[in-house]
DNA sequence: ATTGAGAGTTTTTTT
DNA sequence: AACTCTCAAT
């Protein structure tokens, strides 16, 4: 079935004419595609999938098939004769965006139903409408920590003398502003409210700034769209047209700003289906509204309703303890949540000594269950209210030899050698980055200090250039030492150099990059830490070099590239297919399930997190952070906490969390482990000191038919074309020896740059068939 | 201009 | 504990 279907929908996709003229040419296979798409499915779930027009809202309790009801809806509208692209649906996270996209796709083969986030929505819509809103189309999206550069540069243009108010603060006071679509010119602080009155001065300049360096941070992103939306009438009209059908997922999660967005595209015509439950909001604080859940029947009259309130996923007993913790909220609508699984295991409540002993007890019953192949590692995952904690648990769990993956603590796009290669890919792409250009500048160092950028931006300000261009004119300006400019030019040299291949390969750009820059020199040491650093670098060039192959060159490929890098979050790195347990923060967890979920320090101060638990609405959020984490446990449950932990440095004797009394004792089973011996040494299922053994390495899995060429090569001592890698020394019988500079393509078509030694200089070869050799690793005497 | 030591701050959660 | 930022010495 799944096969014909696949190519079935297809056709159905490529339709364009309207569903009632299709409808008597419905053949049988069709109708026994549809009837497909609701086996199995109740009446409820029924319901919402065969909705086709007007507004929708799916109340969907944890586990209640949700995803599923959202994707055959999807398949539903695709046999109804409506063409994909006007379908859009749109996630919070990238992850759910990819879980959604990839069950789409097995069940009708490739769409044209666009899902992906609501930033990278706006992301799109605002590359090609940008000069509505000031923007041109190359600009540049900023990180947190890019936006807060910018942001301490106009608290320090202000005069504003920020005693005890971190720009942290102000930060978060313009996010919200943002997020609730208050503009610069009007944003007004409460009387009286000192962080407002700072916010409402530093607004403007920082708005400015951006704008000046072409350049968004996250909070534009939805902002810009909206307004673009809500002023420019026959821009939003063909955007509402185009895009038909629309799909919010996490709709108790939206803020004003993707509720407007939202709402602007569902005006003529208002086939609007939403998807959410309001005891899972816990986005408060980055300005969600639950209100624009409890509010959409208001919004939307004649909205229908759908209710999805049976549980698949987990035990009775979870489900029951799950219920009476979020009953314990006032500002909700009060829901039944039942299940027809069986009862299964207590949910298991322990008290440990220690933080420590907390983790190592977990790892040894993780590896236990695993040795005696009762379950095995992916089964497992370990919840935490936040990042800081996740660390005993990496110690443990590598130290009993349980594989696992770590929703990154560290992100990857956050590293110090990452960012700056980037940030050489941002200034490629938007001349005026500001922030790109500081970065790099002086990186790696060429002798430009403080001083010297300060006189380059205030020529820069005086004569309207960027600081690029000023920096293009070193030479004419005053006070900068004819040395100086020497080492400013040296630069701009490089920066042309690139900018003329900035349409190549990402690989082959960013290896030349490295190349010209000698960037790698400042970590040519042996210390573990500049090994990682080029290690991180090598990686990027793999990510590239995958982002070239899915891009498959065509234009604009590094705006695209550096879209995705400022896009991506780190729970994006999360993977279904891999053996592994799970250490993830309760936030990320949204939307998983596992069989057996451990909820950890679940502590006053931590699980009701101090900064939350003064106000009523912060405590209820917190809540309900901790029934989302106990229902996405299927079978087995485990809360602990611990009588002793050392948090920040600080030894603590935390107070169990007040949530601990709100659970059902009946369905549970209370533990107070003693002080006991560390369970190392114990050998639980191994043999005495297993303590130091296998760590599993991530494995890069490539399984292509270069393998066996690469085999037959390595036996001539040569390489397959994909075993070059950048910077490798190399050989070639006519041209000498020399060093990779980039690299780009794959397979028989993979080139590499080289420069040999004079007199050949810089060439560029076809890597398959040709006879270069790896140089350091041969005798020299071997072909010459 | 660059480097290093010391001080001070941090993290709640994420696009 | 770990990280970032500031300030003084080179």
């Amino acid at each position: 079935m799944p096969t014909l279907a696949a190519g079935m929908w297809r056709f159905f996709d490529c339709l364009t004419c309207p569903r009632q003229a299709w409808a008597w040419r419905r053949t049988k296979i069709i109708d026994r595609l549809m009837q497909h798409l609701l086996d199995g499915l109740t009446d409820a779930q029924r319901e919402a999938v065969t909705h086709i027009e007007g507004p929708l809202l799916i109340l969907a309790g944890p586990g209640s098939g949700k995803t599923r009801v959202v994707t055959h809806r999807v398949a539903w509208l695709l046999a109804n004769g409506i063409p994909g692209h006007q379908i859009l649906a749109l996630t919070f996270t990238n992850k759910a965006a990819d879980e959604m996209q990839r069950r789409i796709e097995s069940l009708v083969g490739d769409t044209s139903v666009w899902v992906g986030t609501f930033h990278r929505f706006c992301a799109r819509m605002l590359r090609k409408y940008a000069s509505f809103v000031g923007l041109q189309e190359n600009f540049s999206i900023y990180d947190t920590s890019d936006s807060g550069q910018i942001l301490r540069q106009a608290i320090g243009r202000s005069n504003i003398h920020a005693t005890h108010v971190t720009p942290d603060a102000i930060g978060r006071a313009i996010s919200w502003a943002k997020n609730n679509l208050i503009p610069p010119e009007d944003y007004a602080a409460r009387p009286g409210h000192s962080i407002g009155s700072l916010a409402e001065e530093v607004y403007p300049l920082y708005q400015a700034s951006l704008l000046s360096a072409n350049a968004v941070d996250f909070d534009d992103l939805l902002m810009h769209a909206a307004t673009l939306l809500r002023e420019n009438p026959e821009v939003r009209a063909s955007l509402d047209e185009r895009h038909g059908f629309i799909l919010v997922d996490e709709y108790q999660d939206t803020n004003l700003a993707q509720y407007a967005i939202a709402r602007a595209l569902s005006i003529d015509h208002p086939n609007l289906a939403v998807t959410g439950d309001p005891d899972q909001s816990i986005y408060g604080w980055r300005g969600a509204n639950m209100n624009n859940i409890l509010e959409f029947e208001r919004d939307y009259p004649n909205v229908r309703v759908v209710r999805l309130e049976r549980n698949y996923r987990s035990t009775k007993r979870i489900l029951q303890v799950a219920a009476d913790l979020i009953a314990h909220n006032l500002r909700r609508k009060k829901k039944s949540l039942f299940t027809e699984n069986e009862s299964g295991a207590p949910v298991r409540l322990v008290q440990y000594a220690t933080h420590k002993e907390e983790a190592e007890a977990i790892a040894a019953r993780i590896a236990g269950e695993v040795q005696s192949g009762r379950r095995r590692a992916r089964d497992f995952a370990v919840f935490y209210r936040v990042n800081a904690l996740s660390l005993e648990f990496e110690f443990a769990l590598r130290a009993f030899g349980v594989p696992f993956q770590l929703v990154r603590s560290v992100e990857f796009f956050q590293r110090k050698e990452i960012k700056d290669l980037i940030a050489y890919l941002h200034l490629l792409n938007n001349p005026q980055d500001e922030v790109a250009f500081l970065r790099v500048i002086n990186t790696p160092l060429r002798g430009i200090g403080k001083t010297t950028v300060e006189r380059l931006r205030t020529y820069a300000l005086r004569h309207g250039f960027s600081l690029l261009e000023s920096a293009r004119r070193a030479k004419q300006i005053e006070k900068v030492s004819a040395k100086t400019a020497t080492a400013i030019h040296g630069f701009v040299r490089i920066f042309e150099g690139l900018a003329e291949i900035a349409d190549r390969p990402l690989e082959e750009l960013i290896g030349t990059l490295l190349a010209d820059t000698g960037y790698r020199d400042q970590y040519a040491s042996d210390d573990e830490e500049d090994q990682e650093r080029l290690a991180n670098i090598e990686e990027l060039l793999t990510a590239a070099r995958e982002f070239d192959e899915r891009h498959g060159g065509g234009g604009h490929s590094l705006e695209a590239f550096l879209e995705e890098t400022s896009l991506v979050s780190d729970t994006d790195g999360w993977e279904t297919e891999v053996d592994r347990a799970t250490l993830m923060t309760l936030h990320a967890s949204k939307g998983l399930e596992f069989p057996v979920v451990f909820l950890v320090a679940v502590e006053e101060g931590l699980l009701p997190h101090d900064r939350s638990k003064h106000d009523p609405i912060g405590l209820e959020e917190e809540r309900r952070l901790m029934f989302v984490g106990i229902t996405r446990a299927r079978q087995e449950l485990q809360i602990s906490f611990a009588k002793h932990r050392d948090f920040r440095g600080q030894r603590t004797m935390p107070v169990p969390s007040s949530f601990l009394m709100e659970l059902p004792r009946a369905e549970m089973e209370v533990q107070f482990s003693e002080t006991r011996p560390s369970p190392f040494g114990k050998g639980v299922g191994g043999e005495g000191d297993a303590i130091h053994e296998e760590y599993e390495e991530p494995v890069y899995s490539r399984s292509d038919d270069f393998n066996e060429n690469a085999r037959i090569r390595a036996g001539e001592g040569l390489l397959s074309p994909d075993a070059f890698s950048q910077g490798m020394k190399v050989a070639h019988p006519q041209y000498g020896v020399g060093e990779i500079a980039a690299l780009s393509g794959a397979g028989p078509a993979r080139q590499a740059t080289v420069d040999f030694a004079a007199p050949t200089g810089r060439m560029r070869l076809l890597l398959a068939g040709c006879p270069l050799r790896r140089a350091d690793a041969e005798p020299p005497s071997a072909q010459f």
